[in-house]
DNA sequence: CGGGCTGTTGAGAGCTTTCAAACCCTGTGG
DNA sequence: CCACAGGGTTTGAAAGCTCTCAACAGCCCG
């Protein structure tokens, strides 16, 4: 049984800009089903269009793209509220794939009815552009992260940036969090070997800055991470939900 | 005297898609005026807001993000076609700074007057959002480039795609443009230091593949430049111009 | 019980950085 | 006309970070 809009908990959080009734209503519209995929799945492919667009409800997943040689990067780590799909929605194809790491429910939108969206609620349409916006600020980071900090630094970037979207999500239980991907993610994701992710996380670990093991994520300290990150002081940033 | 968008030289090249005559009066309606800045002007802050938007019609910068420690990391080589402020545009402030390397002029816009974009013109908002997504697209790839391959092949990869994007826009005179960057500013881009990349360069060069000297770029040979790149083939990309 | 995936560890090789110094060119002032 | 300072580019060499190679432990599953 396919949530309603209306009734829809990720709205209640509080990272969430509030909607009006009638942008609740016509996102009902918008709206064409779920969906449920199992973990490991690949819901969209790099290179290829997509008739829909989806917003996670439920589960983790992962956006990256495969470099001719088959290296793999991870462009970002996909949580709850995240809308995905937006580059096929206004080109013709995705310039990543998205991959289901856990069982994940989505909501799914029909990319044909985009149009209307931008013709009759402009409110919609910024929010939209606002989300790309905020993707390109936050691949802005990352590019500074990856080419600027030394590997310890860029990682505790990296578990700060995840362990405050957690918070702002409620996936939170106290300092921990569940995070279920593997080191070779995160080495992808950072641009470091396997072995060397392993050894920095070891030595985060051995530090008492952060600890993450069998998929948990601890932060005893938030503060002492954001230092070791080399981060500027967290902010929370409201934003909208497609 | 300010061009008129109606004889706007860029709107001719063609890796612009065409536009109706309304979309041009519709532009220049919301076109403020023009600006001509000097070298080495920060033209946005990071950090700050701007009440201005811009569309660059001549000349060369770049835009950046400065770390609390001080590093500087390049996130795009800013070309004449270029929208710059999106994010001051729809969000409050700006992600990264942006400076002139050469003197510039820009097409100012009013930030004001975006909402009427989005009211009365669904299509050039459709358009805004297209480059917002284009522009995480392109970071996307920059992310793979500086976190999975070694400097000979970023540096590479970097060459050719300003050398592409050159062309597009008619900088090329056969197998030159001029590219007068500083070899710090490319350091900055792919995350190397200034040392590494310039014994790089000299090794690039000396391989034929590339040459880079003087603020002059050669590319003798472009899909051996794409192979030393591991680059896809190339591919125009038509783009909306603001 | 064997195979496969994930995580861990040690060690040497290799790429990149940092440190230092020199070179070229240009603009300035004596 | 020459000395000098400053920005950008080159070079050499040593230090350091990260990678690759290899091997092993733990776990789940067929």
């Amino acid at each position: 049984m396919p949530i309603q809009c209306e009734s829809c908990p990720l709205r209640r959080l509080p990272v969430f800009d509030p909607m009006t009734p009638e942008e609740v209503a016509f996102t009902q519209r918008f709206k064409v089903g779920e969906m449920v995929v199992d973990a490991g799945s690949v819901v969209m492919q790099e290179g290829l269009g997509s008739s829909q667009l989806f917003t996670v409800l439920e589960g983790l997943g992962l956006r990256y793209k495969t470099l001719p040689d088959g290296q793999r990067q991870i462009i970002s780590f996909v949580m709850p509220g995240d809308f995905i799909g937006l580059q096929s929605a206004v080109m013709e194809d995705m310039g990543h794939s998205f991959r289901a790491t856990t069982r994940m429910r989505l909501c799914v939108f029909d990319k044909r009815r985009l149009w209307t969206l931008f013709e009759s609620h402009p409110d919609r349409a910024f929010d939209l552009t606002w989300l790309a916006a905020d993707e390109e600020r936050f691949l802005g980071e990352t590019l500074a992260s990856l080419g600027q900090r030394p590997a310890a630094t860029r990682m505790a970037w990296l578990l700060l940036h995840l362990y405050r979207r957690g918070r702002e999500l409620g996936l939170t239980d106290g300092a921990t969090m569940p995070l279920p991907y593997r080191q070779q993610d995160m080495a992808d994701a950072l641009g470091l070997s396997l072995v060397h992710t392993n050894k920095t996380l070891a030595r985060l670990r051995e530090g008492g800055v952060v600890n993450w093991q069998d998929g948990i994520l601890t932060v005893p300290d938030a503060g002492a991470l954001a230092r070791a990150a080399n981060a500027d002081p967290s902010e929370v940033r409201h934003r909208p939900l497609i």
